[in-house]
RNA sequence: GGUCCGUUCGUCUAGUUGGCCCAGGACGUUAGGUUUUCAUCCUAGAAAUCAGGGGUUCGAAUCCCCUACGGACUACCA
């Protein structure tokens, strides 16, 4: 696939609140296809709506994206040459377009209030209008600077009265956006309605000024986002025009929606916690309510799975290959192979990717996480308080660590299992489990497992295969269950009849332990 | 209500220039195998009349039309 020269993308992100997946994919979509292109991919921050800030969310964004190892090449938080990147500090740019749309009859000031606005669409519907819109079959009816004369419109700005800029759209023209993904999309200009560029009540533009205005200073070449941008993009091709930067215009990209496991629609943050799985990548704390919203990293996902995961969502790379790391997934990127339809997020698809990517991490790797679950178990007092016991001398050899995590790993999902799957080599069992129990044991089970304590105690040499020979042979000569037995040692050792190879376990918790374990086992259990 | 977008196994999807597709892969699911156990792993299977209907064509999941259904948008939010 050729190259597209001078990519530059962006992910405009609004800081109201922490970044929901979907978010996050478009994100990863921009970077993917910037870096196919050997373009730039820059964050954006689109904070003209005052009223909804909110406090740290700029800081989770940040942080998200570190996390995921999705970098920018510019933007807030990194710089660059067309900065500012955050709108609100970009208030005199905007201003400077306001007044020329103004100027050239484009635009026009309306002073109508909220309540006004109101029972104008009131007033509509009862009228069983068509369209409840302020555009040009109803402006001739509200107060603005179209209906109202020069001096009136004059005194009301001198005055202080608050208005807004809206943009002039006039019926018959049929506006054509050709979208990368969706192909030639048309609309026609009588169903737009003459969109509020700017307030006066904080003298910001609102989202579609400020996004045409940002994206042609920061020269962007290509505008990635959710479909839900789709019913405006033709009023922004026709803001593009009404500012004489049509030649200039980025090419559109409208990504389908990420949507909810069961029934149809957005994902949403609700359905997070209705169906018990994260929407954000991290988890989020609620400044004003208080509550916390789960995140991927905190429930133990690696940000390769999630990536990973989400690049499947409305793309595939049309190979039956589904792993593939971040520089993978650059290379073989494209738009063309990005489904039109929505994707409905599978949780067990998630799952999936995580395990397969912990499956593919060396035990080095995983050993920090394992190391802080034991210290934590350590701390908590489960393994005893004797510093010097079994348990402390176990967490202080690394390589046997390293050894029990081979044993255990391609059984684990999370690395957060690690304690579940381990805790035997760390704790002797204390009750043991009563289904085992009745289906394999019986009265002369303490005297078979006697006698292999007495191999197990002869035996110089904790080797598993050693020791798994010896036993076995004794099995067969005494023509025993071998079932039955070794379920019967497992339930000493482990306490149920689950976990891995059992004279692995043997080998690792030595031999001393394993008699101990039998030895009580033999006492406690009776039947 | 209006406008726009969409519709292949339960889910994510392959299928882009019509024939190799009575539709392939993955997740999940079922059965069997491996294992002393659970998990992993391996093998096999079930699962989409390609939303429905009508065309065009020797031939359509692929092209055209209609219908149905779903979604997004319809704020001085982004």
């Amino acid at each position: 696939m050729s190259k597209i020269e001078n990519v530059r993308v962006r992910f405009a992100p609004s800081p109201t609140g922490p970044l929901h997946i979907g978010g996050v994919r478009t994100a990863l979509f921009n970077y993917l296809f910037a870096k196919k292109h050997g373009g730039a991919f820059l964050l954006r921050i689109e904070d003209t709506d005052s009223t909804r800030f909110v406090e740290g969310a700029e800081a989770y964004i940040l942080e998200a994206f570190a996390w995921l190892g999705i970098a920018f090449d510019e933007g807030v938080g990194i710089g660059g040459p067309y900065g500012p990147y955050k709108q609100s500090e970009r208030k005199s740019i905007y201003k400077k377009y306001v007044d020329e749309l103004l100027e050239k009859g484009l635009a026009y000031y309306a002073f109508d209030t909220p309540e006004e606005l109101d029972a104008m669409r009131k007033r509509l519907e009862a009228e069983k209008s068509r369209s409840l819109q302020y555009d040009a079959s109803t402006r001739q009816d509200m107060k603005n600077s179209l209906t109202l004369s020069p001096e009136e419109v004059k005194e009301k700005i001198e005055n202080g009265t608050n208005y807004v800029v809206r943009m002039k759209i006039d019926p018959g023209e049929t506006l054509v956006v050709n979208d990368l993904i969706r192909g030639k999309v048309e609309v026609q200009s009588d169903i737009l309605d003459d969109k509020v560029l700017y307030k006066s009540s904080d003298g910001l533009p609102t989202y579609h000024l400020a996004n045409i205005v940002d994206d042609h200073c920061m020269k962007i070449s290509h505008v990635i986002r959710g479909e839900e941008w789709l019913p405006s993009a033709p009023l922004h091709v026709l803001l593009y025009r009404y500012l004489g930067w049509s030649e200039s215009m980025p090419a559109f990209a409208h990504l389908p929606l990420l949507l909810k496991p069961d029934g149809n629609g957005k994902l949403s943050k609700r359905d997070g916690d209705r169906l018990g799985f994260p929407v954000f990548p991290l988890q989020w704390k609620d400044p004003k309510t208080g509550d916390f919203s789960q995140g991927y990293r905190e429930n133990g996902y690696f940000p390769e799975a999630v990536v990973n995961m989400l690049a499947f969502l409305g793309w595939n790379p049309g190979t039956e290959q589904e792993l593939f790391s971040l520089e993978e997934l650059a290379e073989v990127f494209s738009l063309e192979r990005v489904n039109k339809s929505g994707a409905k997020f599978n949780l067990d698809k998630a799952l999936w990717y995580n395990q397969q990517y912990l499956h593919k991490k060396s035990n080095e790797a995983i050993l920090p996480a394992f190391k802080s679950i034991l210290k934590e178990k350590w701390d908590t007092g489960v393994m005893g308080e004797d510093a010097k016991n079994e348990a402390a001398i176990l967490i202080s050899n690394e390589k046997k660590l390293l050894q029990i995590i081979g044993l255990v790993k391609e059984r684990m999902h999370f690395t957060k299992e690690f304690w579940e799957q381990t805790y035997f080599f760390f704790v002797a069992p204390t009750t043991f489990d009563e289904k085992v129990i009745k289906k394999r044991w019986s009265a002369e089970t303490p005297t078979h497992l006697q006698q292999i304590v007495a191999l197990i105690a002869e035996e110089p040499n904790m080797d598993a295969t050693v020791l798994e020979n010896k036993v076995n042979l004794f099995i067969e000569n005494n023509a025993l269950n071998m079932g039955k037995i070794m379920n019967c040692l497992r339930l000493s050792l482990v306490g149920t009849s689950m976990g891995p190879h059992l004279w692995d376990i043997v080998e690792i918790i030595g031999k001393e332990e394993t008699i101990k374990r039998i030895d009580f086992a033999c006492k406690t259990i009776s039947c």
